[in-house]
DNA sequence: TAAAGTTAGTTACTTTATGTAACTAACTTT
DNA sequence: AAAGTTAGTTACATAAAGTAACTAACTTTA
């Protein structure tokens, strides 16, 4: 049943950032590298499918994985320029979200 | 093991746009209103999901269904000013496809 | 007028994606 | 030696999507 006629660029990019997790992480990243369980923490994401997800933008030369052979081995994510790219796209959604979401506080309130 | 120090309504706007479909269903509305099924072929989604997306979005107030009542009757989803606000994050996608993505031949070459 | 088609969905069932939690291996700190 | 940290992986459970057939109300065609 697949018959878009939607450019396929732009397909694949919201296939990218319609991918749970995807945006956060880049997002988390713009601020800088950020180490594997930084990341997990930070954005509350299991071992698992930030494992899955990070192969995943690497191999889309949107991250890059860096072994810095300290002792303890640190392995160092960060974003590539495609990567930092992305930004314009983060900030809209952010600005979107301050003119037009809000927090709900009902559940809150007794 | 949620404990994200990321802005809510940030989360909140990234959240709806990682749904699947979510902001296919969005860029098709904003060259106009559209009826069920010219959505539900143009994008490809099957009618189970987009009626689950359609109902989530018009709960949400970025979308609006509307009945009309010729004699068959029509049923048109169209965007409400918060869902036409979302056009610069689309756009701000489709510059990045552009920019970023191509088109991989290799499959098609024998 | 019966048969076939369209629109806007829904239902039942299958496959895929995520979540949860425990585990590993190599190293460090107590 | 025991406990903790980092960067993951594995096994199992639940949730989300895909597929395809079905419905109800109406229309068009033979």
């Amino acid at each position: 049943m697949k018959q878009a006629n939607i450019c396929p660029r732009f397909e694949k990019a919201i296939s990218l950032l319609s991918q749970r997790w995807t945006a956060l992480i880049i997002n988390q990243m713009l601020s800088g590298p950020h180490r594997f369980c930084a990341l997990q923490s930070s954005i509350g994401i299991s071992g698992k499918v930030l494992s899955e997800r990070l192969k995943d933008l690497e191999q889309k030369e949107i991250i890059k994985r860096k072994v810095i052979p300290e002792t303890p081995v640190i392995i160092e994510y960060s974003l590539t320029e495609k990567g930092y790219s992305l930004e314009p796209v983060l900030k809209e959604i952010e600005n979107w979200s301050q003119a037009w979401l809000d927090i709900e506080r009902a559940e809150n309130i007794k």
